[in-house]
DNA sequence: TGTAGTCTCAAACGATCGTTTGATTTCCTG
DNA sequence: CAGGAAATCAAACGATCGTTTGAGACTACA
């Protein structure tokens, strides 16, 4: 591992990759120190518990989650006229590129993951990390679809933030064909979710 | 617990509301077996291992949900004209249909948190008793749907499945209000998937 | 009723888990 | 350079895990 990295950002990625891989449960902090090659007790000694470590893998990569997706929002809302496709972009190529870059490029497994997992606490988590950018979101959509009701708008973008999830955590069908870049493969499928969901959104 | 039930039929029925309230790993066979009135030893004498009471699980549901697939497509196709909603129908109510009745409300949950863990001998698996089906739906939406390429369409199907998997565990910010019967908000979550999904798969 | 086969049971196995301890090393500061 | 805080280390803790064992209870057929 990256040892000119401090102990604590070795565990971090480490802890990372290892929850993408095997889940919370599956990897062992033993695993998890050996791969960082730091000392097992290093991690309650930094994080305090394995949990610590949990939200801090989490809270590490949804704030720039967050941010990515508020300065995307804000730049697009700079235009003269905002389209359904460029608020939607803003929306999904953050959480595309999260998959991607930052050397975190499993976060979005740990994600999906956490998103099965289905605990409340997490629920609440997410929505105290989320909530305020969901709001941001949901009333520009609310703006360019004025013809749906609340309730209608809500269930539409719970699906839409699915099919993102679903596409993110690469289950899907689709694999990526070793002839096409990881970059060229994450347009297409940022492509593919915008047209989809546009239609979804708007449909009648 | 149901006392009159077979002890395997029981162990089954514990087993897949604690993997879907605690994950695979999380559950274990004492919480389990206690759950299910039965002694410990007697999941390794019926199934042998943890392991294969996790696929029996699986196969007994993705049965159930196969059969109910394909009876529905055969009765739409039966008809003189079909819609492409009423194969979107057939594809995603029974699936909701198998997260509320048959005692095993839960196995969606299960299916969700499976589809998170990522691994491949699970792929394979679901590709095995889900592959025919997927196949005869997909033949379905291209002839409904031949202005898409099979690369735009396999992504479109795959979001739907997205959209799918996500409202049937039930994560989302939608939660049905304690004045909705399950199943109303059921038939409510089966229209809006059906609308979304119709209008994503129809865009030009 | 006797017996073979099926099932259930309490108990224990070794392995691995997250966490804690106390000594030792490393690092920074006065 | 001395000294105290911060960090790392090997080792052990109790708990829990999936699995195995061997004895006992039950069932069905002769």
């Amino acid at each position: 591992m990256n040892s000119s990295a401090s102990t604590k950002e070795r565990i971090l990625a480490s802890a990372e990759a290892l929850f993408a891989q095997r889940g919370f449960e599956g990897a062992s902090l033993r695993q998890l120190t050996a791969a960082a090659g730091v000392n097992l007790a290093a991690v309650n000694y930094h994080f305090g518990s394995k949990d610590k470590l949990v939200e801090e893998v989490f809270k590490r990569r949804l704030d720039q989650l967050n941010a990515r997706r508020l300065a995307a929002l804000k730049q697009v809302m700079g235009q003269s006229e905002t389209s359904l496709e460029d608020v939607l972009a803003a929306f999904i190529r953050p959480a595309l590129d999260l998959s991607h870059d930052g050397g975190g490029g499993l976060f979005m497994r740990v994600l999906a993951r956490a998103f099965a997992e289905h605990d409340d606490s997490l629920r609440r988590f997410l929505s105290d990390n989320y909530g305020h950018v969901m709001r941001q979101f949901t009333g520009e959509f609310a703006r360019l679809l004025p013809h749906l009701s609340k309730e209608e708008l809500y269930w539409r973008i719970d699906l839409v933030t699915g099919a993102l999830t679903h596409a993110m955590s690469g289950f899907g069908i689709i694999q990526r064909k070793s002839d096409v870049s990881e970059t060229v493969h994450r347009e297409q499928t940022a492509a593919h979710l915008i047209r989809f969901s546009a239609a979804g959104l708007s449909a009648p």
